[in-house]
RNA sequence: GCGCCCUUCGUCUAUCGGUUAGGACGACAGCCUUUCACGUUGUAAAGACGGGUUCGACUCCCGUAGGGCGCACCA
């Protein structure tokens, strides 16, 4: 009975996707699944100046890696203006907006007196009912809306509630600006109108537009659509998303290692919740998903619980799904061009071999790539300081007879290898650990590698012998 | 300054008048363990403040404080 639900995001071109808009953009996706509807993509391009081409890509590209497709091709929204032009010229007809021939200098003189006398700042109404036969000669004039005097502006949004405005706070916003161009608030109302959008989720900070577009749906006499205000994210700090960490473009966060599913998890969680619900996949999201689920405050975003949750879907991934996911990843990664381009079929094959050990002790992307060094490491390779500390305190025969023992043994296994030098260590009257650890750590070099004897099985027995008795000379 | 919104452990949150205020991340401690992890067990940790309403308030109302958003010929 009721019509196909339609969202849409609609993100304006001036920079990268961030995070806040990134979950805007997913809420709308999924409440769109949820419904078994559609989500569209307008690109709010309408303010030439700040309107980028590699903004444009850019945001296309960060939905594209979190997986949040739009159903039909990306509206330009200037490439609408004729259309705004002619619903504002609607509106003239019709009483409800009209010319006002203030020059910007006098509006800057209104503010500024407003200001200094403490009074709201608002437009004065000047050429509200100005006839314009008094216009000045040669002053190109701006359309406004006349909003409604008198009574209130009722927003009921999903997860902010019942919200008033006076409409005596409301001033007579302009619609069409002097070069004829329309703004914001008129392109969004007939744009979402024009395309039946049937629902809008977009940020707290339209609230206030809310209300004049609601007045504006009330003037062309059009439905409004149901309307739900996400709360704001924060940075870390509580303050607004600093350049330092929140307000990074969702590529940064591609970059810094982390999975789109677990991004999406984590996004989900920010203002959301079903219950204790922490992890679950997008296709639980979609089924549970509910604008009325949706709080009002504002949540400050945690880069370790971010962490924490990547680190959970990087060890439940299958080993040859991480392999591809990392080598997708390789090149937005910092360094990572350089290891694909010695990425061979062997290495390959070792890499999803060593894939069991890696993922348990990475929680990022980049830790995974870490881990994996090993793999790449080329001669000579820089001694641990530990096992330099070990031969200092007369280990050093221990750890050759450790290496001698590894040589002779006919156990290929890595638990095989293990129960070996296990019994070795002990004659030896030497923990294990402080053997293997510094046998591990010249190989790889890193701290989150995997054990050594995962190490070894993994790159084959000879070519490890060989590498570590370069170091122990 | 004006308008709107928000306020539960450090953080994300559950609770929809009656709970020992629950979960998760993080922290700390134990266990597991050849290292690092993973896993696992446990501990500490919260209703901003002040008034009401009510037999009973985290929950409803008012105020205060703090925070956020908006107030462009930006979106």
């Amino acid at each position: 009975m009721s019509l196909p639900v339609i969202t849409r995001f609609a993100p304006s071109p001036t920079g990268y996707l961030h995070i806040g808009g990134a979950r805007t953009a997913l809420f709308n996706w999924v409440y769109a699944k949820r419904h078994g509807g559609k989500m569209l993509l307008r690109i709010e391009d309408t303010d030439r100046e700040r309107s980028t081409e590699p903004a444009i890509a850019a945001i296309l590209a960060g939905m594209t890696w979190l997986g949040l497709t739009w159903d039909g091709d990306a509206v330009s929204q200037y490439s609408r203006a004729a259309r705004h032009r002619e619903v504002a010229g609607q509106l003239l007809a019709t009483g409800h907006a009209y010319y006002c021939y203030c020059s910007p200098q006098e509006l800057d003189a209104m503010r500024a007196k407003a200001e200094a006398e403490k009074r709201p700042i608002r437009y004065d109404g000047t050429w509200r009912d100005r006839d314009p036969k008094d216009a000045p000669a040669g002053v190109a004039p701006v359309i406004r809306f006349k909003s409604p005097q008198g009574a209130e502006t009722v927003i009921n949004d999903n997860a902010q509630g019942r919200v008033v405005f006076a409409n005596r706070d409301l001033d007579d916003l302009i619609i069409l600006r002097s070069d004829g161009n329309p703004t914001y608030n008129l392109s969004v109302v007939v744009d979402d109108h024009d395309m039946d959008v049937t629902h809008i989720i977009r940020g707290v900070d339209h609230l206030t537009n809310a209300a004049r577009q609601t007045q504006i749906y009330v003037a062309m006499g059009w439905q409004v659509p149901d309307m739900t205000h996400v709360p704001l994210i924060h940075g870390p700090d509580g303050a607004k998303l600093s350049k330092r960490h929140g307000a990074l473009g969702v590529e940064a966060y591609r970059a810094m290692g982390y999975l789109p599913a677990a991004l999406r998890n984590y996004l989900a969680r920010l203002g959301w919740s079903h219950g204790d619900a922490e992890i679950f996949s997008t296709e639980q999201l979609v089924e549970w998903f509910d604008t009325k689920d949706i709080g009002q405050s504002a949540a400050r975003f945690d880069f370790a619980k971010l962490e924490n949750l990547n680190g959970h879907y990087i060890r439940h991934m299958a080993d040859d799904e991480l392999v591809t996911a990392l080598l997708d990843f390789l090149p937005h990664a910092e360094g990572g061009a350089a290891l694909l381009a010695m990425m061979t079929d062997t290495r390959r094959a070792q890499l999803t071999k060593a894939m069991g050990g890696l993922k348990q002790r990475a929680k990022t992307l980049v830790e995974l790539m870490q881990g994996a060094m090993f793999l790449f490491a080329v001669r000579p390779l820089v001694m641990d300081e530990k096992a330099r500390q070990i031969m200092a305190d007369g280990g050093r025969d221990s750890l050759q007879a450790m290496l001698k023992l590894l040589e002779d043994s006919t156990a290929w296994t890595a638990a095989a290898l293990e129960a070996d030098v296990k019994a070795f260590a002990e004659t030896q009257g030497m923990k294990l650990g402080k053997l293997a650890q510094p046998l591990r750590a010249s190989l790889t070099g890193t701290s989150t590698s995997p054990p050594i004897f995962d190490v070894l099985e993994v790159l084959g027995r000879d070519e490890s012998f060989a590498r570590i008795k370069d170091q122990l000379g």
